[in-house]
DNA sequence: TCGATTTTGCAAATTATTTGCAATATTCGC
DNA sequence: GCGAATATTGCAAATAATTTGCAAAATCGA
């Protein structure tokens, strides 16, 4: 398990960074939670009074900043956050209209169809970067609206 | 020419919408300028200093309930807008990291690739909608990187 | 042209996020 | 473990994009 939490620990020192109480906090509630979310509900999730809004988004700043966590940009006004994975650099998301439900793609569409290659041939334009969220219904609230 | 100015005050008309000032300014921007702007780059291009930028706000917002206008999001803090193509219902960006140029994307890679279909068999998620934007170095850029 | 209806300008409110600064926590060498 | 040096935090205030209430002005249809 590459990601117990003394593996960020230790991390964040190699950079020169404290290990921090909300540090520490926040980087434990994305762990256990499974989906994007709002620097306000992490806040909520955190349980520890103490630590203030301002210092969950100097926190996530920060691990943005060490790729250990990716924004996720839903078009909701509030930019959610999410633990980088390991594996894969980067991955989309499935976002369900009608629940809020939020999955995860499995492969990303874009490499698979070599779209890079196929518009720096075309355009000349070359790549580094992209984002893809999807949205429509997910399987329970398809069965709901039938 | 579908696109003359006069169509969208038929179609604002024909919604019970009335045809304003402020809404046909913002238009005159937007069928102008063939790239999404910010609300404040059309409210500076407007020349007429009696329109109000949250008159521009409801405009651009109004243009978006009828699919007159785009809304594009390039994670710049603020939102871009352009005017709907009338041939495609949707199209994607590429966006230059380093001088900020946007270009289309001729085809959506999304329907190219089947994705949808793909994403429904595997998951049982029905995708309705999806944003794809591209981000990387348009040809002059790369060329003066080297 | 006139009254009914819609839209606008303006200022103030909202909302997500950032920041200055003094107080507090963490780190590190002893 | 202890204390100084440094980094981080809480708190309140600042930002910045967008929205909104309301009275005044523009548009529309007859
Ligand atoms: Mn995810
Ligand atoms: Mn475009
Ligand atoms: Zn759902
Ligand atoms: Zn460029």
């Amino acid at each position: 398990m590459r990601h117990g939490i003394t593996h960020f620990k230790d991390l964040l020192g190699g950079e020169g960074y404290s290990w921090t109480r909300a540090r520490s906090a926040v980087l434990t509630v994305l762990t256990t939670v499974p989906r994007p979310l709002r620097a306000e509900e992490i806040h909520r999730a955190l349980r520890d009074p103490r630590i203030n809004l301002s210092s969950v988004y100097r926190a996530l700043r920060l691990f943005e900043s060490l790729n250990v966590v990716h924004r996720v940009e839903l078009g909701e006004g509030a930019a959610r956050y999410e633990l980088a994975d390991d594996y894969r650099d980067h991955h989309h998301h499935l976002v369900c209209d009608a629940c809020g439900r939020i999955e995860d793609v499995a492969a990303c569409p874009v490499e698979a169809a070599g779209l890079t290659r196929h518009i720096r041939k075309r355009t000349g334009f070359a790549v580094r970067s992209h984002v893809l969220e999807l949205f429509g219904l997910c399987r329970p609230c398809r069965r709901d609206a039938r």
